[in-house]
RNA sequence: GGAGAGUUGGCUGAGCGGUCAAAAGCAGCAGACUGUAAAUCUGCCGGGCCACGCCCUACGGAGGUUCGAAUCCUCCACUCUCCA
């Protein structure tokens, strides 16, 4: 069995609607991965997930080899048994810990020295140890170990940082062993020629999927769609295209139409513990006094638990007192609006319709 | 009956002559969140305005001292602690 299958079985201009097959399950695509970076995706249990129905989830390289250590999720398993997952896990490679925890970590050529956000212990990440950590967690689909640059940074600055990506991602195909596929990165910044460069280099790879990186780390949401509708038609047609960290319903819709097959954000869950909530007719600030007395759903227009047993009052209830099950209702409700999200896309495409689908969802959200 | 302590903005609670419309926390009201150091962070939070400054009303009540009082003095009201 190859690490992984790929087929495209409609277009709708740019957009694809595919499957990915691996060894824990077909993935329809464009699809979506909630993140769960400690194995968990916050504040829900593997059952409650599972019957939200996402297909792939992400965990993450960095935080799994803090606690509990990659020892021990290799003593247990691997991370599909660990969490109790049997469906596929894609886990991000550290890199972009590199970019978000840049203030206590180390660059070198070899690799990135972290200092524990836990206790300040030392620990070396490099493409070979980051690799190694994903195969031995069992992972479906691991991630070059690359370096996300910061936004901001010059054309010179982020042409070296894509360069040492580049060099990073020979090394981390060169280290693959085991049957995990492995997706290579593209970065460049803002910056067009390197981003085409980056496409050319990682291309050139024999990567089972292409990344775009270093999107969504601080520019403006116009640089975002440039660079994403820029780089997206140059990568090539036959592997799966994966959009890194994004984005809100909208970057999704935007990133589809530019033929963008793969998604994943911290945005649904965390804003969910945050009592931002995504609906069909717009954004719920869930903690706003308005909400005190309403005894309506969450989303008329969701089949979610949530939506379907409890009334804006009373998540509003349970958020403003801090109660765990408003993280829990929050959590299934945003998790299941994405997955219903790229179920309408998925739809969409197969009926050529994508177009009209973003018309229609994109009005329908200022509908509060 | 005696001795002492206290009364500050919705609450708790700093302040002890000017830099005080009054610290801090909580509550309240908004906003942010994009490969998760996030159940986090930010702003507003007496009232008013032709608002990056000005004017009112304010630290239990009433007087007083002072150029100036939440801060000092007097009386009153209330609360609490200890001793009988």
């Amino acid at each position: 069995m190859p690490r992984l299958g790929f087929e495209i079985l409609h277009t709708d201009g740019a957009a694809r609607r595919g499957r990915l097959t691996t060894r824990h399950g077909t993935i329809e695509t464009p699809v979506f991965m909630p993140v769960g970076t400690l194995a968990s995706v916050k504040s829900l249990t593997t059952g409650q997930l599972k019957a939200l129905g996402p297909e792939i989830i992400l965990n993450n390289t960095y935080h799994l080899m803090l606690r509990p250590g990659i020892e021990l999720i290799e003593k247990l398993g691997g991370t599909h048994a660990f969490q109790s997952w049997d469906r596929a896990i894609l886990t991000d490679s550290g890199g972009f810990q590199v970019f978000s925890l840049s203030s206590i970590r180390k660059l070198r050529e070899e690799g990135v020295e972290f200092r524990s956000h836990i206790d300040g212990s030392s620990h070396f990440l490099s493409p070979e140890t980051s690799i190694d950590i994903q195969r031995r967690m069992g992972v479906d689909i691991a991630m070059a170990f690359d370096e996300c640059p910061a936004y901001g940074i010059s054309h010179d600055e982020a042409g070296k940082s894509m360069e040492l990506t580049h060099r990073w991602a020979r090394r981390s195909l060169a280290a693959r062993t085991g049957a995990s596929a492995l997706f290579g990165i593209v970065q460049g910044g803002i910056y067009k020629d390197l981003r085409k460069r980056s496409v050319e280099e990682i291309a050139s790879l024999d990567f089972e999927g292409i990344a775009i990186g270093g999107v969504a780390v601080g520019e403006s949401k116009s640089e975002m769609l440039e660079i994403m509708n820029y780089t997206a038609p140059l990568l090539p047609a036959e592997k799966p295209r994966y959009l890194m960290g994004v984005g809100t319903p909208e970057d999704l819709l935007d990133g589809v139409a530019a033929g963008i097959d793969m998604f994943d954000c911290v945005m649904p869950t965390r804003n969910a513990r945050n009592g931002s909530l995504f609906t069909s007719l717009g954004k719920v600030a869930i903690k706003n006094a308005k909400y005190a007395d309403d005894p309506g759903p969450l989303d008329p227009n969701c089949s979610c638990s949530t939506c379907t047993t409890v009334s804006r009052a009373y998540l509003r209830h349970l958020f403003v007192n801090d109660e765990i099950a408003a993280h829990v209702y929050n959590t299934i409700h945003n998790v299941s609006f994405y997955l219903d999200l790229m179920r309408g896309i998925r739809q969409a495409i197969g009926s050529n319709s994508l177009g009209s689908f973003r018309d229609s969802f994109l009005s329908q959200q200022t509908k509060l």
